[in-house]
DNA sequence: GATGAATGAGTATTCATTCAT
DNA sequence: TATGAATGAATACTCATTCAT
């Protein structure tokens, strides 16, 4: 039962448990996840979580915060790398597809606004900073693939939105969202 | 304090059960909420609350029923009592609007969402079903007013998921979604 | 295991739980002494303790009342009953023995002091009401006996500090207090 | 960062603990204080303190010891300075006010208190020493100042347990008592 | 000497659910 | 129908203590 003590183990066990929670997180969902949990999962005591984490919460902001920064370059990754191979209507179904069919990964966004919306101020503040750069990741990435410019800002508007929306559709079990349709509709004037 | 006896009683304690459950979850959220909470504002004994919902999954079912017939009712209301004197863009920006501004009803849409991926899956159906009634009830009003056909059905995806990601985002508190022109630029595409 | 349900189950075990908490408070201390002790000790569950006192404090606090009436009422007894058959001294020195040598019940109030001090305030202000009622009934009750009437009040302040402090050193284990000598010199200063 | 090398390194650090930790149980009352509290304060790591006082009973020895020494020498500085300059009462009003207003030192004395009675019998000991002695310091005062002899054993007793007691009043913010008519009452005779 | 990572037994509190009356 | 007393399993958090380095 006694863990190897050394050097960098507490970076070890800081990593674990971040891997651990993220991991039940997305699985199960958050409310229905105790700390006793995320401690076995990562395979340490509850007293060695605390040690790292003194309260749920903190551990969940350090979560927020990978999640968000995993989202933004995914987002900027798939932005940059096809800015000039592809036509914006397919990058743009490329970023819903990315993001929309991560089921695991959007679970934990969901449980992670929840949290924020209930009543944990940093978290929310984290995330209306989030949705800032991803808006604006948006806007700039079509700005540099179409020529018009005029009504990218709105266009970002709605396809962020359109986004997160779509997320919820999807893990609630909504099949049929004609992204390719949609994207396509988004990108080309009528 | 003696209470009235009769034939509905059963039926008003069932409606005072749905009407303080629904006030509360729309406040707190639902997941800080006991069904303590709930008898007390509902003025019973949580007794008699177990009498009519003998879990609280059958409870959040009704409420669930409860709120997806309040957003159809809502929704088509406004589709047809505007149809006639307003612009389609006036009326897009008016469903956006309405959905969006009612934050009590959106965080327990949120809270009933987060249950229904959790794990109920009479939930989920639910959740689907209306998804999709919705999206037909925005077509067909969008085709009454718009000329064209050919694109609506691929415009009210975009425009439900783009709803429903505007409610998280009001909920995270990112205020400054333009409404107006992403109104106007689904409807006339500039 | 399970307890028999019925009409005045719930008072009586109100009663259980003051009573075992009582008791436990009064041997070991207080602070050694967790909910789930006096629950057992009542032969309770955990969740019924909760259902009567929903905070540990609530508890303290109605032990406190108890503890100070039944105090307030030993006082007052010793003071009316023997007031015309015994001499002052007599008097006094009874009042130190029985609130000095009732151990268990000192060890309960010094608790309940600590609390008190430490950061409960309502228990802090029936403390202080405690104290001032304590002394107006030590100095009535001297008024009757004694004729003089001018150094009264001061007496009483140095009795009730006296009786204080000597609780503490009774319960520090001090046995040599001469509390005869000491009654006979407040009285008579000699 | 790195800390000085040498012989009374570890006398240093010793004072060290002590110092933060009679601070911090002045302050928060010990009960309130963990080990961790006390090493953060003295600058130093959990190990380290435990190195020093491999158990919280020997550091509560400790600051008892520190305690007791500091409240005996401030007695006899009281008595032992003011002896010839001073009037009797006043000399004992001054002792009742330099001890009962030392609010934050009363507060450390009650904790070591509680602690002594629980259940540290080490503890009980070098209280009932202490009390003694004080006892002592302040008969052996009183008879300098006093030409009488014959009572004033027993009004020591008096005293100090009326000093302890009003210390305890004082902590719980019973605001009139008369120290200075309590001295004059006590010193001379009626 | 000094460190801080690791532990595990505890602590108050919460709450959905049961059931005798 | 209606009640509210009773339960027990769960939960986040605390902390004195150990020990490899």
């Amino acid at each position: 039962m006694v863990a190897a003590r050394g050097k960098n183990r507490g970076i070890d066990n800081k990593k674990k448990i971040l891997n651990s929670a993220r991991k039940i997180f997305q699985k199960k969902g958050g409310q229905q996840t105790s700390l006793a949990d995320i401690a076995k999962a990562a395979g340490i005591s509850k007293g060695t979580l605390y040690y790292y984490y003194s309260t749920k919460a903190e551990l969940i902001f350090d979560i927020t915060h990978e999640h968000m920064n995993s989202m933004t370059s995914s987002l900027l990754k798939l932005v940059e790398d096809k800015a000039d191979s592809m036509d914006a209507a397919e990058i743009v179904f490329l970023v819903y597809d990315t993001i929309i069919k991560a089921e695991s990964r959007s679970k934990l966004h969901l449980y992670l606004v929840q949290e924020a919306i209930i009543g944990n101020e940093d978290l929310k503040q984290r995330f209306q900073q989030a949705y800032n750069e991803w808006r604006e990741m948006i806007s700039t990435g079509l700005k540099t693939i179409l020529k018009r410019r005029k009504d990218i800002d709105t266009l970002s508007h709605v396809l962020l939105t359109s986004i997160t929306g779509g997320m919820i559709q999807k893990l609630l079990g909504i099949q049929d969202l004609p992204l390719e349709e949609m994207s396509n509709w988004l990108v080309h004037k009528r």
